[in-house]
DNA sequence: TTCTTTTATCGTATATTTGCGATATAAGAT
DNA sequence: ATCTTATATCGCAAATATACGATAAAAGAA
């Protein structure tokens, strides 16, 4: 493969893509779903409702934060996160402008 | 790794990482951007337009097809795409339904 | 201090993704 | 029938992602 050519692309089309990516697997929707139900931020309670092992979890919670879809505070012994809410917004404005708007001009599928 | 443990996981929570999943390279989303602009069905005229080999930009329309994203048909000698408006309206339904409106209640963010 | 609890990180095995050239396929053109 | 054009698929190399156990780190409890 030589080299990954994402840098080739627009910065507002990996930005969307970045944030997709971040919610591309079941575990991190699932722990996005949690955190949106709680108003309190949870720490390890999402290791007890998820299927997987306490390091994958934290692994997931990561690249969540990396991504910027969640933020973590330390708190005590504990860690605790809740959404980044703006973050979503963003990716909602911009997913709405690329495909919502244009669909009105677009009416008719073609195949 | 073992096994992977998608299917762990609900249903509804597999659909929105596979839709996410197939929106997570800037190349789809490229690709995607374009089918949304053109009213008429593009073919090898994303090729042109994408940094990537014919080849690599075949792969990433039938990702695309196969996640049910966007939808094709043989047209001659040329292949024609065009973007599943009703598969976008599902998706955007299911973030919104999962984070707009637990928005609303959970406006306190505390990390 | 030592023990316990909670979470992050490291190391590693395996699976999947990405990318391309080469080749196959399919259909219209000559 | 042969050539050309357009697209899909195969085979392979390299990069990433996924998962877990083991271990480290950090802080409160005994």
């Amino acid at each position: 493969m030589a080299i990954h050519k994402k840098e080739a692309f627009t910065q507002k089309e990996q930005d969307l893509a970045n944030f997709a990516k971040a919610m591309s697997h079941p575990a991190r929707i699932a722990i996005l779903k949690v955190l949106a139900q709680r108003n309190e931020c949870i720490c390890g309670e999402i290791v007890e409702l998820l299927p997987l092992a306490q390091s994958t979890v934290s692994q997931h919670l990561k690249e969540l934060k990396t991504a910027g879809l969640i933020s973590g505070s330390i708190d005590g012994p504990r860690s605790c996160y809740c959404i980044n809410w703006k973050a979503f917004e963003k990716f909602s404005n911009e997913f709405n402008y690329l495909f919502n708007k244009l669909k009105v001009n677009n009416e008719k599928a073609c195949c």
